[in-house]
DNA sequence: TGCCATTTGGACCATACAGTCCTATCTTGG
DNA sequence: CCAAGATAGGACTGTATGGTCCAAATGGCA
């Protein structure tokens, strides 16, 4: 890839993750790329749509060599490497002072109802982050109940994860992020089989809960 | 207030649920709530801001009428109407068909770093949730573990729920929500003296915990 | 040298948008 | 019945937007 292509998608990154995608124009991002005009920009790209669509998949795979790397390195403990990757979220965050929040959640906001072709891109997205976890998941299957169901755990963690940052851009209080990051290992550590005897009789104090697990 | 400003508000909260703030225009708003032009709008609200902000409001009285409502049942116990609750939250997404998500959570998502207005009303609503929560985590303190920490769980429960509609409207499969809905129960199961044996020697498996509640 | 991608610069277009202004009718309660 | 608010209809402004088109210059590489 050129490097003015890798510029633009830098440039708009940051301006589709500062203002949405909607409201950041072409003309946005050809200032804040330093190009020339209008026929510089469309040389390298068809349309804003595009633009959008190679953005998200070059935040994706930031995401994937920063955060998602953690779930699979060899060396360390499948759970351990899940608490890290949680702790790198919420590092993430502290980076942008708690603002910009999850380029994916925002995208999926802004999008998902809007534009079909954003939406299945932000879903494969959320797909590939699940299936990363699930494989840490099944990894980590010794140490953890028989019965966890390793897909919805994994979207729990997700949703739990995209819940929180939102919620810290509002706030603007990062530690609202790592309250929540806590006790989301707390929930995980509740599937552990350390825990499993426990588990077994919880009584589900007044929550009208079978398991469906 | 009059019909005619109800009419406008309904309309406009239903655009913006669908297609965001800033995509939808005031001239859609006058066709979707058939008024005659742009000066019938503006004879009822001084700006598009304003309508935002009101549009806003509503939606959360709506919410705390249809929803929060649910917490504050004198005749029920606190942790199962917190479960209703949650339930509730489920049966409104099921309403709309997977779509259209959190109202809080889209406009969040769309303004929060944008526009300072919308950011401070939308931390107001996600704060005067909270406070619901809490009001019934202290009613439910006698069931409770003793080092539950009422703030921090109610962030918790609402980024949970935020982060589930946002991937139920992404993958546009509600059992996503009702899967993480039944998780976040369990989560709040762990938290009553029933289990607080169990908690008590959490052994955190390999996730690096301390217990920092 | 000559080709091709790159870069520059700008004119141009159709559409959309928030907001203003003006005028002329209704409708209704005092 | 009359004033005041509600409704109707439209012209208009200034700005922004995504996108197209064209012409010319620059650069490296075969």
């Amino acid at each position: 890839m050129s490097d003015r292509r890798a510029q633009i998608l830098d440039a708009a990154a940051t301006l589709i993750a500062e203002r949405g995608f909607t409201s950041t124009s072409v003309d946005d991002v050809i200032k804040q790329a330093r190009l020339s005009g209008k026929s510089h920009f469309y040389h390298y790209f068809k349309s804003k749509e595009e633009l959008g669509y190679e953005v998200l998949n070059r935040q994706f795979e930031r995401f994937a060599e920063r955060g998602l790397a953690i779930l699979r390195e060899p060396m360390i403990d499948p759970l351990e490497r899940l608490a890290l990757f949680i702790d790198a979220v919420v590092a993430l965050q502290v980076e942008h002072g708690a603002r910009r929040g999850s380029p994916f959640g925002n995208l999926a906001a802004e999008m998902a109802d809007a534009h079909e072709g954003f939406r299945v891109r932000i879903e494969a997205v959320f797909e590939r982050w699940a299936s990363q976890i699930r494989s840490l998941l099944w990894e980590a299957r010794p140490q953890l109940h028989d019965d966890v169901d390793a897909v919805r755990l994994s979207r729990f963690i997700i949703a739990a994860l995209e819940g929180a940052v939102l919620m810290t851009r509002v706030k603007r209080d990062i530690s609202v992020l790592e309250g929540i990051a806590a006790d989301l290992k707390r929930f995980v550590a509740m599937h552990t089989r350390d825990a499993a005897g426990i588990q077994a009789g919880f009584p589900m104090a007044g929550l009208g809960g079978r398991r469906e697990a």
